[in-house]
DNA sequence: AATGAATGAGCGTTCATTCAT
DNA sequence: TATGAATGAACGCTCATTCAT
C-alpha cells in the first residue's frame, strides 16, 4: 500500500503539482482513506521526500557504475553519463518533473539531505571533466566547473520537453549531444 | 500600484512559489487592503500570466533586435543571442525562475497564449541554426532542432544556479558556452 | 461580531470545556461561517486568551479600588474583598470557570503574561495581610504567604460549587467566611 | 499491563490533559500498540473513570479511618482530616489534579458515580462538623454546609499551587490552616 | 480607488475506535 | 495477549473571491 501511494503521488504529483495535489485525491485513487496515508507517512512532505531520495540515488547508483567501468576512457565515460542522464529522465520522466520542479517544497531539513546528494552528482560529473583533460582527452584551459554545469544543463532540460516517442530516440540524443559537446557544430574550415 | 502589486508578486512568488504566496500576503507588502487587489486583477492567475508575458515578451524583443542585425553573421548572432538570454536570466532573476517554474499555474486559457510565444522564442533560434546551416557557416548534417534545444537547455538551465557574483561573468560564461558550441571540448589530435 | 464571539465562546468554553468546543460550534451559534472567525482572531488560543485577560483585570481593578480605599482597616479591606471575589466569581461565573480550569491550554506566550497578573493579585492579597499584622489587627506570628494561600483556596474553590440562588446569598457567605477567618470555629472555653 | 497503562496516563494526563493526551503516547511509552490498550480498557473514558475512582476510594477510606478513631474528639478528627487531605493530595499529586480537572471528560454514566462519592466525602466532613457544634466543641451557630465548603476550598486548593519541597511542611500547613480554622487570625483584643 | 466584512470550499492532520489475525 | 491496517469523523486553519459602501 506504501509503495502505491508512492506511485500514485508521482503520477498526480507530476500532472498537478505537489501543492496543488491533495491527499484526499492521492487516497480517492486507491480507494482507502485519508486516515490511512496518515499511517504510512507522517505527513506530506515525507512523501515528497521519499520521491525524490529515490531518483537521486538511483541516478548516483548508475553513475558510480560509469565512472568506475575501467575498460571506458574519459570520453566514454562521457557518453555513457549523458546517455544514462537522459534514459533516467526518459524512463522515470515523472520522477524526474518532481525532482526538478518541486524542491522548494521538501522543507529544511529533508531539502538539506537532498542538496547535498545533488551536488555530489554534478561533482561526479566534474571530476570525470578533470580527468578527461588531465590525461589530455579534452582541451587543457577549460573552465571544468562551467562546461559540467554546461553538460547538466543539455541534460537536465530534457526533462522539459523531451518526447522519446517522437522522431529522435534517446541513443540518437546522445549521439547528438555528444557531438556537439566533443566537436562543436562549426563547419572547420 | 498596479505595476507596484507586480513587482512584490515577482519577489514573492520567486521567494515562496506562486501557490506558496497568498494575496494576503502581497497586499500586506504594500500596506493596502485585498480588495484592492481585485480592483486591477480579476484573479490571481491574472497576475501571473502578467508577469509571465512580460517576460516573454522582452526575451522576443531582444531576439528581434539581434536577428534583425544585417552587421552579424550566423555565428555572431548565436553567440549575441547566447549572451542575451543568460544576460536577461540573470538581470530579471525573479522573473526568469517564474517564468520557467511556474507555467503549471497559468490555467488552460494563459497557457496557450504562453506556451505560443515561447515556442516562438525556440523556433527563431532554430531558424538561425537552419540558417547557419544553410550559409556553411555550420555544419551540414545537423539535427537543427535538436541542437536548439540543446543550446536552450545550457543556457535556461542558468536560472537553476548561476550566480554572477561568482567567479565567472555572464560574459565569460557567454565566451565558454559558445566555445563549446562551436568547437567543443576534445582535445583535437 | 467580535465581543459575540467572545460571549458566545465563554457560555461554550465553560460549558463544554475549552478543547472541547469546535470553532464551527462557535459560528454555528451566531449563523456565520469559520472564516468570519479568523477575521477577527488569529487562532483559537487569542480567544482563550482574551476571556483570561478579561477576566484578571477585572479582577485587579476592582481588588485595586478596594485597597486605595483609605476609610478601610485592614479587616474592612480583607472582607471587602473577600466580599468581591465571590462577588465576581459568581456574577461572571463562566468566565470564572474558564479562567481557573483552562490555563494549560493558554500557550506558553500568553501564559507568561497571564500567570504574572495572577501573581499580581495573590500578592496584593499578602500585602493585605501583612499589613494587617505591622497594624496589630491580625496576629502577629501568622505566616502571611500561607494564609493568603488559604483565604484564596477558600472563596476561589467557590467557583466549582457556589450557587446565589440556592439558601445563601453572597453577602452571608462572605459574611460566614470572615467570622472564620478572624475568629475560628472553636467554641471558646 | 493495564496498572502499567493507568500509571503513564496518570502521568500524561497530569502532564498534558486527558483531551490534549492521545492513546498513542499512552501506548507509545509502554511499547506496545493501540490495540493493546483497547484489549485492557473498553474505551477512553473508561481509563479516566478508573483513574478518578482510585482516588477518590483512596480518599474516603482514609477519611472513614480517621472517622471511626474514637480515641480523637472532633477538633482532633478535623485537624487528621485537614492533614490526611493536605498529604494525599500532595502524595498522588498528579491524580489529584486529574480528579479536580478532568471531571467534564467523564461521561454522564461514569459521572453520576462519581459525583456521589464526592459528595459522600463532603457529607462525611459536614458531619463531623455538625457533631463538633452537637458537642459543643465549635461554635453553636455555625452554618456546616458553608464552613465544610470553606475547608474543603483551602485544603482542596492546594493541589492548584503547594509545592512541600518548599518552605512549609505539610504538617506545618495543616498546623496553620487548622489554627486559622479554629481560632481565626484576628488580634483578639 | 479602496476598504472591511464575510463566505465557502478545501486542506493537512489527528485520533478514538474497529477488527481480522 | 497483542498486532497492524484501516476507517471516518472532526478539527484548526487558509485563502481566493465577492460585494456593499
Amino acid at each position: 500500500m506504501k509503495q502505491k501511494m508512492i506511485d500514485v503521488s508521482i503520477h498526480l504529483f507530476d500532472k498537478k503539482g505537489f501543492t496543488e495535489t491533495s491527499i484526499q485525491e492521492i487516497v480517492d485513487e486507491l480507494g482507502v482513506t485519508k486516515g490511512t496515508f496518515y499511517y504510512y507517512f507522517t505527513n506530506k512532505q515525507e512523501l515528497l521526500t521519499t520521491i525524490h531520495l529515490n531518483f537521486i540515488e538511483f541516478l548516483l547508483k548508475k553513475q558510480e557504475e560509469i565512472l568506475q567501468d575501467e575498460a571506458k576512457d574519459s570520453r566514454e565515460k562521457l557518453r555513457a553519463m549523458i546517455y544514462m542522464v537522459l534514459q533516467s529522465i526518459n524512463e522515470r520522466k515523472k520522477s524526474a518533473r518532481i525532482f526538478f520542479r518541486e524542491m522548494r517544497n521538501l522543507g529544511p531539513k529533508y531539502l538539506e539531505q537532498n542538496v547535498e546528494k545533488r551536488d555530489q552528482f554534478r561533482k561526479n560529473l566534474q571530476q570525470l571533466v578533470e580527468e578527461g583533460i588531465h590525461k589530455g582527452e579534452f582541451q587543457e584551459d577549460l573552465h571544468a566547473d562551467m562546461v559540467t554545469r554546461g553538460i547538466l544543463g543539455m541534460t537536465n532540460w530534457s526533462y522539459y520537453w523531451y518526447n522519446p516517442e517522437g522522431d529522435v530516440s534517446a541513443e540518437e540524443l546522445t549521439d547528438i549531444y555528444v557531438e556537439i559537446l566533443l566537436n562543436g557544430i562549426n563547419k572547420s574550415d
